[in-house]
DNA sequence: TTGTAAGCGTTATCAC
DNA sequence: GTGATAACGCTTACAA
């Protein structure tokens, strides 16, 4: 592990090994055609110099990066953030890097920005975030200029390669039937933006389950917010000022149910004696306001463990597993309704 | 823009241009020996083709990646994805390309793994999130490995060329004076944990400003957090067990300030009627908790974004600035205490 | 002001 | 199985 002055490159190697770069070149990657003696000599060497192939010239000749890319155009911060996290866990001591790239989806100029990333960086390959992970034309995007990628998402959009999912649709449903286990019928919802496919799943699971138990949506108790805190007030205050008034709401995530929460308090609608809250997400913040959130929560890290590991050790166990099932977390939001 | 087939190459380009391509090398480069002539004509042809160098090679050549790194083992989610939005700012339409790398403080071959990390990505500069930032080794092993840095930094770390900092002391005096204007002489302290800077200077900002004002602060009014939510609660347990109890608290960020809030209702005590709280961040929890909590607020992104710009693009007017200050944002968490 | 030749550290081709 | 030799696309001497 001698680094005195300059790294050790693959002509040192070879030539203390005796042999030739090339040669060199095929034990760093594992070709099967090469002697066994020949082999534990070069590992040999490569420990004693404490050789490590230059990333850079890899790149350079393989027309890779050893770089795996993050592109997201997610409203929820911490969602972005524990995404992060798993899939550092993935490439934790490994040569890969993790490159992030934020987007904006609604610029028409987006596919294009993102080819030339691609391009220019060369990525090993890259992991898509909803909402733009929905999109269709992104995976083919990547297909074509040869980047490998694994879409995120709220449903199978893609085959086991291409994607880890969760089952947001199911735990909605059984997140109503916990309300209406509790006595709810007059349950109202608020839905995700447009365009996402987490949004569509976690209203159908929800529309479903409430028809399955015989129990009618009027067009007032179903509310429009964009996944973020301030739309979350916005519609609640549409839900409560129904008449008659939900007793219980579900959120399609958690911010815009902490909006809800800040609504009712300005009516003086106590939580959960008067209203009930279900969110969706799990974020810190169900945890930390008051009171603490019962939310469904999804093992965000673990998909994007599983998602990086697909694209950089396919061969392993947990890049097999696609879907990832979510869960109802109670906490101290939801209640039986009040006796009328 | 004619992308068929390959990306055109230097040597396209000088083909096409007829010039050699060390020439074009020159003009990409922005030598400034080369006559207006060459270089104009060079220019739309580079424009025509579509040309864009390519960073692998480039990085091979000059032995520096494109990349800035983020290294950081900072608790606070949110502060860290606000970092990188700011990052982004500086380095959008450039380039440059981001990559994230969270650390571990606590572990002995911390210093050799980011040695290894910057040696074999070779970086074109780091940036240093707190509290890492705070380690001078660190400055020192980024110097020595030739890799650019700037360390970010509740107080004067280093010359400004290496630093962004806020005004985190003086912040916190005269978030103090406010409490102190409203009527409050019982005034207890959060603290945040050993070894962060931020957190010694938070607290010397309260006990200089304590004292100015002739106000004592008992030993129990002095707990002890670790910046996450749940050493909030068990820290305003503490202080609000003290006889007198405090009229108010200052919690050194706003997790332990949100979780300092639980402890309150636990306890049916009210904020901010019996008792007034300000945090430090101004995170997304102070404004969606309830009551939403005063708090002082400090530019993470445009601080970010000058940090990044001081290492790629150092001539810009906003990679100037090295002091960033920071300003008490008012809520509703802070009220005249009741009288006695 | 511009061009030539020699790298940068790796992998691919194709002989041996 | 292994080894010359030529890429990969750019930059840095050093000349001209």
């Amino acid at each position: 592990m001698a680094k005195q002055g300059k790294a050790p490159t693959i002509n040192d190697v070879a030539r203390v090994a005796g042999v030739s770069k090339k040669t060199v070149s095929r034990v760093i990657n594992r070709s099967p055609l090469i002697k066994q003696d020949t082999r534990e000599k070069i590992e040999s060497v490569i420990a004693e110099l404490g050789y490590v192939p230059n990333p850079q010239a890899r790149a350079l000749a393989l027309r890779r990066n050893f770089l795996i890319g993050l592109l997201h155009d997610n409203p929820n911060a911490q969602t972005v953030l524990n995404f992060q996290e798993g899939v550092l866990d993935a490439i934790r001591d490994t040569e890969f890097a993790l490159v992030v790239r934020p987007v904006d989806r609604h610029s028409p100029e987006m596919l294009d920005d993102i080819r030339n990333f691609l391009e220019q960086q060369r990525l090993y390959g890259v992991l898509l975030l909803p909402p733009i992970s929905e999109n269709d034309e992104l995976a083919a995007l990547c297909e074509e200029v040869g980047c490998a990628y694994v879409r995120m998402g709220s449903a199978a959009l893609d085959d086991d390669h291409h994607m880890v999912a969760s089952n947001d649709r199911e735990m909605v449903e059984s997140a109503v039937d916990y309300l209406v286990g509790q006595g709810h019928t007059r349950i109202a919802i608020i839905q995700g933006p447009e365009g996402f496919r987490s949004a569509k799943e976690r209203r159908e699971g929800f529309l479903g389950a409430m028809k399955r138990h015989g129990l009618e949506v009027p067009k007032g108790y179903m509310a429009q917010g964009t996944y973020r805190f301030n739309s979350g007030i916005s519609a609640a205050e549409e839900l409560l000022s129904q008449e008659p008034r939900p007793t219980a709401i579900f959120s399609s995530n958690d911010e815009m149910a902490a909006g809800a929460m800040h609504a009712a308090r300005a009516r003086a609608i106590s939580i959960p004696a008067d209203l009930s809250i279900i969110g969706f997400d799990d974020s810190p913040i169900a945890a930390h306001i008051w009171p603490p959130m019962t939310t469904v929560g999804w093992p965000i890290r673990q998909m994007a463990k599983a998602a990086a590991l697909k694209i950089v050790d396919p061969s392993n166990d947990e890049a097999e597993k696609a879907i990832f099932p979510a869960q109802l977390v109670h906490r101290s939001s939801v209640a039986s309704p009040a006796k009328d």
